[in-house]
DNA sequence: GCCAACGTTGGC
DNA sequence: GCCAACGTTGGC
């Protein structure tokens, strides 16, 4: 069992769309970069744990707890033409991109940017690394462990 | 809107 | 394969 940190803008997908949807489940469309949708396909598995963030937006933060809810398959938004993210190189038969899907378990009170900063256990979280601009980043268990901690148990 | 950081592109 | 130009991310 793996952790990551997964980024959403609100305005796109909150955690309280997340939780809107049918079984509290989302595909994670999007991802346009290859060293993440390399950690889709390769290291990411059904149950493992996710840090729900909030990113560009007034309170970035991490605003729910959730899991990987299925494994790595093409992101259908790539072969949309009408789609911000339809990728014209990317053809059915060898689809470039990938998604999981991703299920909140729960919404968490806003651990903020500057709570995770202050925290010194967090000082090697990936996503508070000056520069960091992956939408996923694997999350170390003992940041998961004190994060759960931050975030109520 | 600014800007630092970093990924991608494309000419050579 | 190098690297300058350009685009994107994302906090502020």
């Amino acid at each position: 069992m793996s952790y990551w940190l997964m980024k959403s803008e609100p305005d796109e997908c909150s955690v309280d769309d997340a939780l809107a949807a049918p079984r509290a489940t989302v595909p994670w469309t999007g991802v346009r970069n290859y060293q993440v949708r390399n950690f889709m396909r390769d290291a990411m598995r059904v149950g493992d744990g996710v840090l729900f963030y909030h990113s560009s937006c007034a309170e970035p933060g991490i605003a729910g707890i959730a899991r990987v809810a299925s494994a790595a398959r093409p992101d259908p938004t790539q072969f949309d033409p009408r789609s911000p993210y339809h990728d014209p190189a990317a053809k059915p038969q060898a689809p470039r991109w990938l998604l999981v899907d991703v299920q909140v378990l729960r919404k968490v009170p806003l651990i903020t940017l500057p709570v995770l900063r202050a925290n010194p256990e967090l000082a090697d979280l990936l996503v508070l690394r000056k520069g960091n601009r992956l939408s996923i980043t694997p999350v170390e268990p003992r940041h998961w462990d004190a994060i759960l901690k931050m975030a109520g148990g």
